[in-house]
Formats: structure tokens, C-alpha cells, sequence
DNA sequence: AGCTTTTTATTTGACACTCGAATTATTCGA
DNA sequence: TCGAATAATTCGAGTGTCAAATAAAAAGCT
């Protein structure tokens, strides 16, 4: 009976989270999809298309047109790899970089936000709970 | 220096759940923002295109040729407004409630799989911390 | 009542994301 | 060396997104 109330809250929150990154990110004229690579390649530094498209959870088609538009506004970079011909390196400009820093500072001031009435203890709690339901997927 | 850890964790358990949700809906032939319409319609039950639109955070314009696609699956229905002849009533078919039914199972499963490992007082502060955050929007 | 403004849904056009399949280039393995 | 696997791109079809224009109806005002 509890676990109903836990996985309204879950999915309430989720869908608050999904509004909040949506509307943040129209702000800047970037698209869910673009910001996200953006993190990913902020978090991670540079990787290869296959890598990111990985890590985005789509495929190298819908990536290649996704990075063809972040490199014409100047977010990002192709390099050649090293040493696989093949391979093609993504990597943030500083533009790109400074996007990613902004928009991480914005989620770090949410989340301040959102935590503001939790106890230091309850806090804690939290965190541990996340990162326990994080290795759950 | 803490809060970074747990708005680390808020975006990764953001990240998961939203790949989550992709992967389940498209086994079942829905996008994210189809099964969502109907996820909000399965809760709050039939509404005007404008309310639902409101919620989902899109506008008519989108709404509307999405509960087309929608009506063509039958899942949803529209019908005339009882005293407002602009407005039209979207409510759920007996298919789309099944399918509605069939996801929040998933949702539930999903819990209790990200929950295994937490204790019952750990759950309740989860739950608690979750409540105060998605009144912090 | 009559008139204007607002609200509601639809349509349209432009652009972005998504996938799968076909293509090209390169690397890997037998 | 030659066939299989891998990496990125391109293409086509379908979907989502928004803003703006449209049409119909309701609400508000004088």
C-alpha cells in the first residue's frame, strides 16, 4: 500500500524534472536532446559518435544530424581519432563548454531549491537512496 | 560539496528512468508523449484538450494531432462537452485503460526493484524527501 | 440586445527527433 | 588476402514541437 504512494511520488517527480529541463533548455534555443549531449560530453569529456549515441540511447542516424546542428551553432567539435579511421571524436567547443557549465549550475540551484526544507540528515538519506536505486536499473 | 553528490544523483536518476520509460513504451508501440497523455488521462480520467494539454506542458496545436494518432489506436475518445460547445471531452476506451493499467504495473515493478535494497524506514524518508522536492516546483 | 474580447480546438508550415535500412569506408579475424 | 564486423553517414517515413492563422462558441461589456 505504501510502495503506491512512493511510485506516485517517483513519477510525479519525474515528470516535474522533465517540465523544469524542458522549459530551461527552450530558453537557450536548444532542444532536450541537444543539452543532453552536451552534458554527456561536459561529464565525460569527448567521445566517439558511437559512444554518445550509447550513452544518449539512440542510434548513430539520429545522432549524426543532432551534432551536425550543435557543431553549426559552434558547441561542438569533429575530430579524427587516432588511430581507427573510422571513428570520428565529438568534443565541446568552449562555447559548448561554457553552455554545459551554465545549464549544470542551473540544476545545481534546483536542486538547492528543491532540498531547501530537508534536514541535513534527511538529506542524507536521500542521497543514499538514490544512488542505491541508481544501480537498480 | 555534499549537494553536488545528490544533484549528481537526481540527474543520473533522471537520466535512467527517462531511458526507462523509452524502452518500455516502445515495446508497446507508444512514444513517450502518447503513453503520457494517457497516463495523465488514466489518473485525473477524461478532461478537455485544453487541461490535458496544460498538463503535458505542450499546446493544442500538438495535442491535437496526437489524439488523433491516439483515436486511431483506440485508446482515447472524444466527445462533445456537455456545456461548452467549444470544448471537446478526451476519455480513455476500454483498450486504452488496459493499456494505461498494463504501464502503471510497470511503473509498480519498477519500484519495487529500485526499493529492494531499502529499508522500511529509509523508504518512508525517501518518500517524505520526494514530496517536499515536487512541491518545490 | 448587440458588440467586442476571450477561449477552445483545428489546421498549417517549418523544423527537430526517431528509427530502420542502405551505403561507404575502415578495421578485424580466419 | 578475403569475408565479416564496425563506424559514420544518408535516406525515407513517421512523430513531436511550436507559432501563427482560422473558425466557432462563450463571456463580458455597454
Amino acid at each position: 500500500m505504501e510502495l503506491e504512494e512512493l511510485n506516485h511520488a517517483i513519477v510525479e517527480f519525474y515528470e516535474k524534472l522533465s517540465s523544469w529541463e524542458h522549459d530551461v533548455v527552450r530558453e537557450k534555443g536548444l532542444t532536450l536532446p541537444q543539452i543532453h549531449a552536451l552534458e554527456i560530453l561536459g561529464i565525460h569529456e569527448s567521445m566517439r559518435m558511437k559512444e554518445l549515441a550509447n550513452w544518449m540511447g539512440t542510434t548513430t542516424g539520429t545522432l549524426t544530424v543532432l551534432i551536425d546542428r550543435l557543431e553549426k551553432k559552434d558547441y561542438v567539435r569533429r575530430c579524427p581519432h587516432k588511430t581507427d579511421r573510422r571513428s570520428i571524436i565529438i568534443e565541446l567547443t568552449d562555447t559548448g563548454r561554457q553552455m554545459f557549465l551554465e545549464h549544470d549550475k542551473l540544476h545545481m540551484q534546483l536542486t538547492e531549491t528543491m532540498v531547501a526544507g530537508i534536514s541535513q540528515e534527511d538529506r542524507e538519506c536521500l542521497c543514499r537512496c538514490l544512488e542505491t536505486m541508481n544501480k537498480a536499473f
